[in-house]
RNA sequence: GGGGAAGUGGCGAAAUUGGCAGACGCGCAUGACUUAGGAUCAUGUCUUUUACGAGGUGAGGGUUCGAGUCCCUCCUUCCCCA
């Protein structure tokens, strides 16, 4: 052991030797099973921080496992890098965005190599490129070719103060967060995507091993409903068409509302109410939507003055207007059925309008619409409905409801309505009011027809020489671009960043190609792509979008070469190009940490300054005493009895027997219970808690931070950023390091612990592997740690021939390498190995040699583990029930009567046998 | 407001998905070695009890031979979206 491990002397010569000698290079290979691993793009925001590599690390883990186990892995990197920020600094600091963008590209590059995976940085794709953009514009106007992008109107952020439209996250409670002036809701014609179209495809997940949380979101946020549409009229016979989910309960409308800006609100509104409809209006422009949804939010609205008909019952209702009723949802009206409906109960309630019940429920007290308190939504039998009265509303939904079906056929028969499905999903606005996004590829003629620019002259290039200043963007007011010449007009607008992101993992397939935004021959042996990882924000949108982009691609035929190729490889191309990714997988993320300490009275004597405290009381800091004689502040820091106080942080020393008061504790407390001061939130440079990776790199080298990301938390839970437990992994490292470099082996090794070690082994292979394949990378590298336990007792009792010796270290190095990559080269280059560990095998499992000879037999009564017995691995039921009988465990609670009940667990995979007596 | 996730030692966490709760690691304690220790080695470490034992996975209830895991009610925390 002459030499201690050093990452750094080893970590750099190894990623110059890895790239020397294109490892990571992923080529097509038909004769080997393809992987595409991909894990999500950074946004270039200038420094790589501490979550890309808890994102990235572990996906690199097991994209290098799955390439041990025999697959042609590609693994590719790119830059997500159009958005605000980078608009944002060019306005504050006077920087280019392109300048900006890429000088943080570079510097992150760099940084993304000290991680050590195995990126094919040959196929790296940065999406503010006239290279990518360029193909971002295509699609652009491939969709609007085949009908999936269209011109519509849209509520936007508008702020008049700064003459812009604003992000969501730009507006801080109805203000602009730049000047703090009022935001207001208006109306623009803008570029939409008709992403509904595919609102029902997108529902079907049976291709997809997604988790399920992200299946659900997706569900909601697609939100199908089934139901009605109905026809009301206004007096004068004007169509008021509504959606409803509930046409049994159309008996029950008492009123109608409509969104404020329904169009038919000026021809509805009486002139005694002229005034107050307008003044609603106008206070509605300014509330958010997020406002205007919340439910605990008193329901206000305004009447028109007007009436409509009930087209089943002719009843003349009133209609109301109210900004609980959303223009962009549905039809942007609603009839009201307070008996059967919250809201609309809330509402009639605040008004004093009727209420009319129309379903009763059958096994409750008959509801009375005068002294009802709440809506009623359950299942029960109409009444007061006309011919329907008795139909049985069963609270399914749509035509799984007997009363709902029979309405609808009425509605059809009678041409009063028909049957429809709504989606609370809308058409995807991809227009940005803002400079650094991709230029939308079209111009306007002087009657404001749209035309596309023609293929040849794309890309549409963002011009250079603008000037950035706050509010609208530059290339609304720079000439050269949006004057198109022959009185054409460019379109200013560019696209929402998430377009980018939409297609890029095609664009890895071949990033310089400049004929197509993809090569055909790539997309059929790589796509799609089999492991997606990355973070759980993205479970709705940019996972929705993405999904959606590959079916309208697929529909638009772009994928039919690449098909054509694949079929001739005779891969089953029946469903190849469905979806984008196969299998999604989210981390969690990494958080500084926060939180208050329990604020303390110490009472006790001191001994120079420290306190032994006798006595320690928690309290309100707002009570504290101005004088005290003792050491009183907020626990910063406490090391088990050892506490450290207030800003100066006094030390307290807390006795064994000290009395101890904590309120929040019912009784006797204990010093463990007292709470230290914790940041626990997320990393943002403006609080100052971003860890930053190149100094722990310096510190302890990439292969312990990439080890240490792994095994301290749950890779899909995340948690507060922690360092000290980086010296576990540092130990196992260096230990690993000792123990392979070991020289010295008795010429005949002592078959016992021979057979001990393989057994280990093999129990390890079968772990790691296991926690591989299941994203459990904390289990992988526990598994590795404990095989260095029982390997360094081998060694040290030098018990193991150099034969076994190096049949161990042999896996335990290809088990390592995905882990830590550096460190298991290495040694297997000094272990005399040939180049490279990457390139071998994953180690064989052998369930034989994992398996035990003798376990202990767990002998419980009434499930409350007993005794325990050493008994062979596979033990029969009869033999196991006897022993557990007659052990005098047993014995003593049986007291010679029979048991009820004997139950025989036998030892599954990895699990002893058990053995439950049932008094 | 809607949607999602999670509550297990002093801390990060495991638990093969209904079968010995706390693997693995940190920290801590005691001891050894050392000029020194933020190195290394050994032993211990859920709570309570001298011990035998008893109890224990946010709280309460339920299902089961058996519940951290399944069901119901409640509490708390975190995340996402609009």
């Amino acid at each position: 052991m002459s030499e201690r491990y050093n990452p750094h002397t080893i970590e750099k010569k190894w990623q110059d030797r890895w790239e020397a000698t294109g490892l990571y290079r992923s080529k097509v290979d038909w004769s080997k099973p393809k992987h595409y691993a991909l894990t999500m793009l950074p946004y270039p925001s200038g420094d790589l921080h501490i979550g890309h590599w808890f994102a990235m690390t572990p996906s690199d883990a097991r994209a290098r496992f799955m390439r041990m186990r025999g697959y042609n892995v590609l693994f590719p990197m790119g830059f997500d890098a159009f958005g605000l920020p980078a608009e944002q600094a060019a306005i504050q600091r006077g920087i280019h965005p392109w300048r900006w963008t890429y000088a943080n590209i570079e510097r992150m590059r760099g940084q993304l190599r000290t991680m050590g995976a195995m990126f094919d940085w040959e196929r790296e794709a940065i999406s503010c490129t006239p290279q990518y953009y360029k193909w971002t514009e295509w699609f652009f106007k491939k969709f609007y070719e085949g009908g999936l992008a269209y011109r519509g109107e849209a509520l936007v952020n508008w702020s008049d103060a700064l003459q812009t439209v604003l992000a969501n996250e730009q507006v801080i409670d109805g203000k602009d967060e730049r000047l703090g002036q009022p935001v207001i809701q208006k109306l623009m014609t803008q570029w939409f995507f008709r992403i509904t179209r595919y609102a029902d495809e997108l529902l079907d997940f049976s291709l997809l091993d997604w988790p399920e949380p992200v299946r659900i979101m997706q569900t909601n946020w697609i939100g199908r409903s089934e139901g009605a549409r109905v026809t009301f009229r206004t007096q004068d016979g004007q169509p008021l068409e509504i959606f409803t989910t509930r046409p049994d309960t159309l008996w029950g409308a008492t009123f109608m509302v409509l969104a404020p800006e329904h169009p038919l609100v000026a021809h509805l509104t009486s002139p005694e109410q002229a005034e107050a409809v307008r003044a609603y209006q106008e206070a509605t422009a300014r509330t958010t939507e997020i406002e205007r949804l919340s439910e605990d939010r008193e329901k206000t609205g305004v009447w028109t003055g007007g009436y409509a008909i009930n087209p089943v019952n002719g009843e003349r209702i009133p209609v109301w207007i109210a900004d609980y009723v959303m223009i962009s949802y549905g039809t942007g009206a609603i009839m009201a059925v307070p008996a059967h409906d919250e809201r609309d109960f809330a509402f009639a309630r605040k008004y004093g309008l009727e209420v009319r019940v129309v379903i009763q429920p059958q096994d409750a007290e008959p509801l009375d619409s005068a002294t009802m308190r709440e809506a009623y939504v359950g299942p029960g039998r109409m009444v007061n409905s006309g011919a329907f009265d008795s139909n049985l509303s069963n609270g399914e939904k749509g035509r799984k409801n007997p009363a709902i079906s029979a309405v609808i056929d009425h509605l059809v028969r009678e041409g009063l309505g028909q049957e429809a499905v709504t989606y609370r999903l809308r058409d995807w606005l991809i227009s940005r009011q803002r400079y650094w996004g991709s230029p939308i590829p079209v111009v306007y003629d002087a009657e404001g027809n749209v035309h596309l620019v023609p293929d040849e002259e794309l890309p549409v290039e963002l011009p250079e020489d603008v000037e950035f200043v706050t509010g609208p963007s530059p290339l609304k007011t720079h000439e050269p671009f949006y004057n198109a010449g022959n009185g054409l007009r460019r379109e200013t607008d560019t696209m929402d960043t998430f377009m980018c992101s939409s297609w890029y993992w095609y664009r890895y397939l071949s990033p310089k190609l400049d004929t197509a935004p993809f090569d055909p021959e790539e997309a059929a042996y790589w796509l799609p792509v089999d492991t997606y990882t990355g973070g759980a924000e993205h479970a709705t949108m940019h996972l929705l979008y993405a999904r959606f982009f590959n079916k309208a691609m697929r529909d638009l035929g772009m994928f039919d070469e690449a098909a054509k190729i694949a079929a001739a490889h005779g891969r089953d191309v029946e469903t190849m190009f469905d979806e984008p990714m196969l299998q999604l997988r989210n981390q969690g993320q990494v958080l500084g940490a926060e939180r208050v300490g329990d604020f303390v009275l110490c009472e006790g004597y001191f001994e120079g300054e420290k306190l032994f405290a006798q006595r320690v009381e928690v309290i309100d800091p707002t009570e504290a005493p101005s004088h005290f004689g003792g050491v009183m502040g907020e626990i910063m820091k406490r090391v088990e009895k050892t506490l450290f106080v207030g800003p100066e942080l006094r030390l307290v020393e807390v006795l064994d027997d000290a009395e101890i008061i904590i309120p929040r504790v019912e009784g006797a407390a204990n010093v463990n219970q007292l709470l230290h001061h914790l940041d626990i939130q997320r990393m943002s440079k403006s609080k100052g808690n971003v860890v930053n990776p190149d100094q722990l790199v310096a510190t302890y080298g990439t292969d312990a931070v990439r080890a240490h990301l792994m095994f301290a938390f749950d890779w899909q839970k995340g948690g507060p950023w922690d360092e000290t437990n980086v010296v576990g992994v540092v130990r196992w490292l260096n230990d690993m390091w000792d123990i392979l470099l070991t020289t010295d082996f008795p010429a005949q090794g002592n078959p016992q612990a021979e057979r001990n070690l393989e057994r280990a082994l093999h129990q390890t292979i079968d772990r790691v592997t296991r926690s591989l394949e299941s994203f459990s990378f904390n289990t992988a590298v526990a598994a590795l740690m404990a095989l260095r336990n029982e390997l360094k007792t081998a060694v040290r009792a030098n018990q193991i021939s150099h034969a076994a010796f190096r049949e161990a270290a042999s896996a335990v190095l290809r088990l390592m390498a995905p882990i830590t990559p550096h460190i298991a080269e290495e040694l297997w280059q000094r272990l005399g190995w040939p180049y490279s560990v990457h390139a071998q095998e994953w180690p064989a499992y052998d369930a034989d040699k994992a398996k035990e000879d003798m376990v202990e037999l767990v002998i419980m009564v009434n499930g409350k583990p007993r005794d325990k017995q050493l008994v062979p691995v596979d033990i029969q039921q009869a033999d196991a029930e006897a022993l557990a009988l007659a052990s005098e465990a047993v014995q003593k609670v049986l007291q010679g009567a029979q048991p009820a009940r004997v139950v025989f667990i036998p030892g599954r995979k990895g699990q002893e046998p058990k053995v439950n007596v049932v008094t």
